[in-house]
DNA sequence: TTGATTGCAAAGACTTTGCAACCGT
DNA sequence: ACGGTTGCAAAGTCTTTGCAATCAA
């Protein structure tokens, strides 16, 4: 009888990362940042992190980028982003009205089951004007 | 004095096959679509097509993948996908609200200028459910 | 004719896989 | 000790680039 899993260094940090970190983060960034702290990790273990804590729903991948996959914690509190085309800053933001009723909607009018939905502003920020 | 562009043969099929499909398409895709119809073209073509008809202002890049670049014809009428997570399968809807309000709000409220938005509904097709 | 366009090969960016060594529990 | 985890190298997928040949206007 044992744990599936195990609380190893790497694992450990990236744990951390993530609940510090309010923003999205890339493969690459983490390794960085990670790297910025004399934590050196391979690439190929941050994959395989993002991957487990993927399949344990602690994280999530945003569809922001046809290039890269991005993935924040999983919170609580649904929120979208805003997104400079120009430097790449990833803002949160939240909504005020509210999409679940045209979740419902659509689901009776496609025969389709939505289990979750991605809402991303693209644009400018302040700095990038 | 020369015209920036010229229409030939592989421009010519590409542009058909975003003006009669209306489904978003990958590279792979359209060199597929093309084989089928004994038209011939290197992927590198339709790479070089993607750009061309990107700046051009014919077709947008979707953000609903992490893994490949969807494309579909700019339209008139904003809509948003339905995109099934098991098949893949892609479809077109429109929303009752409007995200403008919100858009307006947040440029206000952000500093941040909003071009474009994406909103993509995941989850299972009727056939997949 | 002329410069846009093409195919091919190679390179590049990002991600995944195989495998032996390693280490938490 | 067991089995999850790691690093390294290699492979895989998607996209871009260099370059000489080709073709539309």
């Amino acid at each position: 009888m044992n744990k599936d899993y195990r609380l190893t260094p790497a694992r450990k940090n990236i744990l951390e990362l993530f609940s510090y970190s309010c923003k999205p983060m890339t493969a690459q960034q983490i390794l960085s940042y990670l790297a910025k702290n004399k934590i050196f990790v391979n690439k190929t273990t941050i994959y395989r992190e993002l991957d487990f804590l993927l399949k344990k729903d602690f994280i999530k991948e945003l569809h922001i980028s046809s290039g890269r996959r991005y993935y924040e914690r999983t919170e609580q509190k649904h929120h979208h982003h805003l997104i400079c085309k120009k430097c790449g800053t990833i803002e949160d933001v939240t909504l005020i009205q509210n999409l679940a009723k045209e979740e419902k909607r659509l689901e009776l009018e496609k025969d389709f089951k939505i289990t979750d939905h991605s809402l991303e502003f693209f644009g400018l920020c302040v700095n990038c004007q």
